[in-house]
DNA sequence: CGTCACCTTGAGGGCCATCAATACTCGTGG
DNA sequence: CCACGAGTATTGATGGCCCTCAAGGTGACG
C-alpha cells in the first residue's frame, strides 16, 4: 500500500524548479546545484498515502515541490495532533537521524524532490551555505511551531479557524512576494477532519465555526474548499493576533 | 528595572563549565574554545526579571548556565502562553535576527553565558562544527515544541500535569546520563501560575490536578515545590504517552 | 504579628466534545 | 436516467471538562 511507482516522473532541472529560490537549495550556486541535480530524484504520492510512519526508517530527505503533506502524532487511544504542515518549498526529514519522528501523510497529491540521506549529509558538511540555509529554515519552523503553541494553548475555536485561514493567505501571498490585503481568495488544502487535527478541535467544531464565520460575513464559501475573504483585516481581528504584525516594509 | 549589574561575577573558564558538554559549545575543541572564552561574559538575573521583551533588540546570544528562563507570547487581551522553557545548557537567541521574537523572563535566579551577536555569527560562519551543533540543538527544540503541540492540542489537564512532571524528571536524569525509573524526586522550578502558562491551563486547574495526583498516590509533596514520584512508570501512564518511548538502549 | 506572594478549594457556567441524524458530492453501474 | 454507496460536510441535542469568580489558607519575612 505504501510504496508507489515513485521514480517515474520527469526530472526537472533545478534551474526550472518552481521552488528554486525558497527551498533548502535557495542559496546554492551553480556548482553546488549541479551536485544536487545529479543526485536528486522525484517521488509522487496520491492524496491520503502515507509517506512514512512514526518510528520508521527513511533513507531520504526532501523538499516539497507540489502539494501538501502533514506531520502528525497519535496517542495510543487514537487522539491525533498534526504538528506540522508542509507546503511547497518546505523541507522534510531530519539530517543526522534515520527514523521519522512523525507520521508523514500526503494530504493532497504530492511531489517530493528527494535526496538520499548519506550524500545529503555529506553535502551539508562540505557546503556551509546549505547548512546555514537549513538552520535558518529550521529556526523558521521553530517559530511557526511556537506560534501554533499559542494557538493551541490559548485561542478559542473561532480564533483558531480565523488564524488558520489567515496563515494560508499569508503563505500563499508569500509566493508572490506580497502581503494579503483587502479581498483574498484561498483554497483550503485540507478536509474538515484534517483541519481539526491541525487545530486541536473536532471536525464538527471546525464545521460549525466555519459556518459561523460565513454567517457573520467574515468569509464566503464556494463549495466546501474555496474561501473568499472580503476583508483580510477583519479576518486578522477575528484571529486574535496583533493587527499590525511586524515590519511595515 | 530591566538592566542589572550584569558583568560582575566570576569568569569561569570553559574547561570548568558545568554545561561544557551539552551546550552549543559542546563540540568545540581547544582553539575554538579559547576564542569563545575570550569573548564570553556572564549575566545574572533575579527571579522575575525580564531578560528581553518581545520585539526588543538584543545584542547577544547566550547559553543558560544556571537557573530557568521562559519564552512567552502574550495576546492583546492578556492571555499568555509560554512557548519554551530554557534550562541549563539551552541556547537563547536567534542568529541572524537582532530582535527577540518572544518575551524572555528569568523564572528563577538565572546565569547566562553571553556572546555578542556579531562575533558569534562570525564564529558560526567560520566554524562548521559550531553551526552543526546549533542546527542539531535547534532540531531538538523543534521536536520538543512539537511534543508540546500534542500536549496542548489533545491532552487533558491531568495528563498535562503528569507529562510536565515526567518531562522535568527526564531532563534532570539526562544530566546524569540516566533514565528515570522507580522512585524519583523533582523540584518544580515554576510557580503554579507559570506552570499554567506553560501548559495552557489556569493556575486553579493546575492546583486542582496536582492535588488530584497526590490524592491518587501518583505523587507526594513536601512543601509546594518538592515532588516525589513513587513509581515513575505509573506517572508515564498518567501522562498519556507511549510507555515504551523509544530505543531500549 | 501583619503583609504579601503563593497556593488551595468551592460553586457555577460556558465552550467545545460527543453522539446522532441528515445533507451533499461524485463516481459507478443498473 | 436513476439508484447506490462511500466519503465528506452540516446541524442539533446533551453533557463534561475546565475556566471564572470568590473565599480562605499557608509560609516567608520584616
Amino acid at each position: 500500500m505504501k510504496a508507489q511507482d515513485s521514480c517515474q516522473g520527469l526530472h526537472v532541472p533545478c534551474g526550472d524548479c518552481p521552488i528554486r529560490y525558497r527551498a533548502v537549495c535557495a542559496s546554492c550556486e551553480a556548482p553546488e546545484l549541479d551536485r544536487l541535480d545529479a543526485t536528486k530524484y522525484y517521488r509522487r504520492y496520491e492524496a491520503g498515502q502515507v509517506v512514512a510512519l512514526a518510528g520508521e526508517r527513511v533513507d531520504f530527505v526532501a523538499s516539497v515541490v507540489q502539494g501538501v503533506a502533514g506531520l502528525s502524532q497519535t496517542m495510543e487511544d487514537g487522539r491525533t495532533q498534526m504538528v506540522g504542515l508542509l507546503l511547497p518549498s518546505d523541507f522534510l526529514g531530519r539530517p543526522g537521524r534515520a527514523t521519522s519522528a512523525y507520521t508523514v501523510t500526503a494530504l493532497s497529491d504530492l511531489t517530493l524532490c528527494c535526496f538520499r540521506r548519506m550524500p545529503f549529509e555529506e553535502l551539508l558538511r562540505s557546503t556551509p551555505r546549505i547548512a546555514t540555509r537549513l538552520l535558518d529554515m529550521t529556526l523558521d519552523d521553530l517559530d511557526a511551531a511556537r506560534e501554533w503553541l499559542l494557538l493551541l494553548g490559548r485561542k478559542s475555536a473561532r480564533e483558531k479557524i480565523a488564524s488558520f485561514i489567515a496563515f494560508l493567505a499569508r503563505r500563499e501571498a508569500g509566493l508572490h512576494q506580497t502581503r494579503p490585503e483587502g479581498r483574498v481568495r484561498i483554497d483550503l488544502p485540507l478536509t474538515r477532519e484534517t483541519m481539526a487535527d491541525y487545530l486541536g478541535l473536532t471536525l464538527e467544531t471546525v464545521s460549525r465555526q466555519i459556518s459561523a464565520l460565513k454567517r457573520d460575513g467574515v468569509i464566503t464559501l464556494e463549495g466546501n474548499r474555496r474561501v473568499t475573504v472580503p476583508d483580510f483585516h477583519r479576518l486578522v481581528l477575528e484571529s486574535g493576533d496583533d493587527s499590525d504584525g511586524g515590519l511595515p516594509a
